[in-house]
DNA sequence: ATGAAAGCGCTAACAT
DNA sequence: ATGTTAGCGCTTTCAT
């Protein structure tokens, strides 16, 4: 069954094919019966717009492409899950790339968005990303691009992300007032600027409240649960004193959690426990994880706007980039009570 | 900055714009000193293919469309980052969209996957679903289709699912096993396929071991932590003695335990509990929760290396659909040792 | 209000 | 091994 075009409708309507498409996307100079017929009968042949002939002539793909590390964390999944709803109520279509958190794949996908004519592109950037060489690419073309929590903060570029500085520095605060003295911090080995800043707000955190920095309470590693637990053992090993932990994320600090029990440290009497990302598990786990709210689910509706704002403006980088920052929430859970 | 073609890398050579296309493309009778020219031109021009001119020349547009109910469940975001992963090897791109559980966004998205011209569909279908006909124009159109999960039964096409009758069976014959007497079981209102095989192999369990079918212990709900607490604080209310829960996902189990423990039920020895899906959360909380995993990873990457398959037989619709059953796997926890 | 004609950038059949 | 030509299905300018 050969595929129905707007020439068919022509023939079938005896008019040209050009009022066929006129009428198909209401032209305000084709007179209402015309419209209504061609309409009518596009329904009855079962025409279906080819959107990729439509691009090509228009130039116009009415897709973005949307690069994420991953989707198997649930930040990312739920902010794409906020672009998607809200570029879709804007007749926008979403190319999905993973990067893998492979700086290759990254520069890969970007390309396939290039060549796959997107409108522009959202991206949350790769954790082994340092150079913005691949980015850089994609404003010399003049093409908008917009990130949203992992940013690379060298470029002039409109973002959504969240005050890390500040999400470290209440965290720790919280923690300082409620007594504690001897805070361990556990970051990320690698250069990522939202980690560094979560340690800079740590660290401003300590100095502020007059506490000593202490390099042995500062550990660096590639997060996870066992990571977290790791940790412990080894900072009791090295009989290693500390009264709290404040993590990079919510799996470290779950592991965090696991082992001191396992140990019998009471939490939070002995040692309290703080992370960061609010994923689900936190607020059901025993004892309850205090956490950082990131506003996963505002960060994409509001990267999403951010981005239709800058695809009606038309120029893209002539004007400073509009900057979103979130303000981090410490949720205060049993484990820090 | 114009935009480089292969017409500008024709004039640039003085060769004809045929032979550039056939250069970039590896054909075999074109020699190796033209294509190394051809290729040192065009990227010194920085030249992108356009995949929109490509596809809309050659009718393929190596684009798949990939529907979901959405994606702030870690159930489809875990698959969907398999389907992506495997499809992306093979060189495809995914087009996304959410039907945020209504029939009317699920025809939406098909409409747009089809205007796009994708070489194919997967998709795991909303709750309001119970016709196919929007799925069936897709088979009309002798497109590529393969569900997973969340299936159309009466639509002869493939899928990768978990055998959810199975798991119903196994997670109520454990908690017999387990000296079980009065199981209550939380499933769900509407008419979905997966969900009635999971009441069905709950059913099945009791007849099989001889144990009598109470209407007062299988209730119907929208599933949700909190319908999960809801459906404790009626059982107790209504003095309806029950030794056991199997509830139909995870966060409904959740809040059974929440509730239990409120009431000072102990788990598991009053009454056991077990969920199904494998969320994060299960094995983190106290008592972690036993529950049925469905390989979300697998199921992901089967379908796609399945529809792969699809992809290349041509004949979609000739040959009966191949089914791939995942055997659900229970895990047995603290909540139902 | 409608029609005629050009062309978006590419692939592929048909030449040579 | 390379060039010529047609055309995928649509939008859009220019004409009537």
């Amino acid at each position: 069954m050969k595929k129905t075009t707007i020439l068919d409708i022509a023939r079938e309507l005896d008019i040209s094919f050009s009022t066929v498409s006129r009428a198909l996307n209401d032209h305000k100079a084709i007179s209402e019966p015309t419209k209504k017929a061609v309409k009518e009968m596009a329904e009855r042949m079962g025409y279906q717009p080819n959107k990729i002939a439509s691009s090509l002539r228009s130039g116009k793909s009415k897709t973005i492409g949307v690069l994420v590390p991953r989707l198997d964390v649930t930040f990312f999944s739920s902010v794409v899950h906020g672009i998607e709803a809200v570029m879709n109520e804007n007749g926008y279509s979403i190319l999905l790339y993973q990067s893998q958190e492979h700086f290759d794949r990254e520069k890969k996908g970007i390309e396939t968005f290039l060549n796959s004519q997107v409108e522009g592109i959202i991206a949350s950037i790769s954790l082994e990303t340092d150079k913005s060489d691949a980015f850089a690419a994609v404003i010399k073309r003049n093409m908008p691009l917009a990130f949203f929590d992992r940013i690379l903060p060298d470029l002039e570029v409109p973002s959504v992300t969240i005050d890390d500085y500040r999400g470290g520095f209440i965290a720790t605060e919280h923690l300082i007032k409620k007594g504690r003295k001897k805070i361990v911090h556990i970051n990320q080995y690698r250069n990522v600027n939202i980690f560094n800043e979560r340690l800079r707000g740590y660290l401003d955190a300590l100095k502020h409240y007059g506490l000593p920095i202490d390099e042995d309470l500062i550990i660096k590693g590639d997060f996870s649960l066992d990571f977290g637990r790791q940790c412990i053992c080894d900072l009791v090993s090295k009989k290693i004193d500390f009264d709290a932990v404040f993590t990079l994320e919510d799996f470290t600090a779950m592991g965090v959690v696991q082992q001191l029990k396992e140990y019998s440290i009471k939490i939070p009497d002995d040692v309290s426990v703080v992370g960061f990302a609010n994923e689900d598990f936190t607020s059901l786990v025993t004892p309850s994880i205090s956490t950082v709210d990131q506003n996963s689910m505002g960060m994409g509706r509001e990267v999403a706007h951010l981005f239709l704002k800058l695809l009606k403006k038309g120029d893209y980088y002539k004007h400073t980039p509009e900057k979103f920052v979130f303000e981090p929430t410490l949720l205060v859970r049993e484990s820090s009570i």
